[in-house]
DNA sequence: AATTAATTTATCTTTTTCAATAAAAAAATT
DNA sequence: AATTTTTTTATTGAAAAAGATAAATTAATT
């Protein structure tokens, strides 16, 4: 994964922490102490510069009481490559 | 999140992770290699010993051609409290 | 049973998360 | 505009992830 694109995937993700923490009208603060982060780490996982633990993004979903799937790009858009049975050709011999 | 809790979930994660390679017909050393992880790495991941980071579950996603979401668990079942509006009285105070 | 393939475990080094704290900057209120 | 609140940035030290490599288990084949 080059630079770019994990920047961009870490800055989307923190975005999304950050407008349901806005919905559910929470500061900074306070999700910091509902999932036991410090308030300076949330600040850099919302702003995409800190690239965070599962279990970490998961004490975060528990506090904002949202599935940690909904913290995270790719959820529904269906990119056409999730059908069934995609798979069958999915031959690795040119990559070993 | 105390040590169990944090075990049982990347146990979670590990086993899916799991399930979806052996569905692809993968053995450790392809993904690791699609994935850009070391062998010794996923197996750590795979049995729940390694607390990962979430461009390192993004990047094994992305190999194995399925959504993040997929790979942890809360996906769907809905544990009876993501529905709307069940937050206005979401009240802090009493944490605080 | 012996050989081979696949996975797990161990050790080592480097990098990064993370908490804590303080200070600086930005945003919101009065 | 000045004050207060909120957020960001910087620093320090400790714990853990990650890659590499090799050794040890375990599983599968012949």
């Amino acid at each position: 994964m080059d630079k770019n694109t994990k920047n961009e995937y870490l800055t989307e993700v923190g975005c999304r922490i950050r407008k349901v923490r806005k919905e559910r009208g929470l500061r900074q603060n306070q999700l910091a102490l509902l999932s036991g982060i410090s308030m300076a780490a949330l600040s850099l996982i919302e702003t995409g510069k800190r690239d965070l633990r599962i279990t970490s993004l998961h004490r975060i979903a528990v506090a904002l009481a949202i599935p940690v799937a909904d913290l995270l790009e790719d959820g529904k858009e269906d990119a056409e490559g999730s059908e069934v049975g995609k798979y069958e050709g999915y031959d690795l011999e040119d990559y070993l």
